[in-house]
DNA sequence: GACCAGGCACATC
DNA sequence: GATGTGCATGGT
């Protein structure tokens, strides 16, 4: 089969994908925070958690008055850990929080409109470097609090679609992230309802110990695409 | 009580 | 580069 050929059926495939799963759940309106800053937080604090306790979380930053970047980055560890308890690991996070907040202050003196007129690939580069913001953590700032276009690749995408052939169950995150992006257009609105309607799916259906596949909207699909 | 959740860094080989 | 482990709460 011709190179090309191949990029077309996966492209159709994983815009198909989206088509059904739009018109399954409808729009997501992600990212859930009311500012650029407080997704930034929430994307730190979400790290292989449950939103549902990350919520709790930042309602009690909010509450206490120091969802801000200068005010939380001056709160003592042990303040900061026991706020952002229901989150889980609050001590690695409180940490991983106070190194973001120190780039973000540093470096863009902690305005996220300052931040979104950098390149892209610069500030993929920049946000790697902190302590605690790895992969998916920079992928989602960015696409979520600063609309740049990049796809967000987690535990449900690799899970969703290595059970659809489209890759390997131990693929790795750039080449998950570059299965989306040389085969769908670049767009942040597309890539934004993309990630946030899998999270969705994966929520509901694609669970590791119970997973729903009959009755997943993908179930006329079969798992088959090759 | 076991299992899981919108990861990441670090040690070791 | 691959594999294993600690981090921790709250829901099912």
């Amino acid at each position: 089969m011709r190179h090309e050929d191949k990029l077309t059926r996966t492209s159709k495939g994983l815009y198909i994908i989206y088509k059904n799963l739009h018109k399954s759940f409808g729009p997501q309106h992600w990212w859930p925070g009311e500012t650029p800053f407080e997704v930034m937080v929430g994307a730190i604090l979400t790290q292989n958690t449950n939103w549902q306790n990350v919520e709790r979380a930042i309602a009690n930053l909010k509450k206490n008055k120091v969802l801000d970047p200068k005010k939380l980055s001056q709160l003592p560890h042990k303040k900061l850990a026991k706020m952002i308890r229901s989150a889980g690991y609050f001590n690695i996070k409180a940490k991983r929080l106070k190194n973001f907040l120190k780039f973000y202050l540093e470096s863009y003196n902690a305005d996220a409109r300052k931040m979104r007129q950098a390149d892209t690939q610069v500030l993929s580069n920049e946000l790697l470097k902190v302590n605690g913001v790895g992969e998916e953590t920079a992928d989602s700032i960015l696409l979520y609090a600063l609309n740049k276009p990049v796809f967000v690749v987690d535990a449900y995408t690799k899970r969703i679609y290595s059970r659809h052939g489209f890759i390997a169950e131990d693929a790795r995150y750039q080449a998950v992230k570059e299965l989306f992006m040389k085969n769908l257009k670049n767009d942040v609105q597309l890539f934004n309802e993309y990630h946030a309607l899998l999270v969705r799916l994966g929520k509901e259906y694609c669970l590791k110990s119970k997973p729903r596949c009959d009755s997943c909207p993908l179930s006329k699909q079969n798992h088959k695409y090759d």
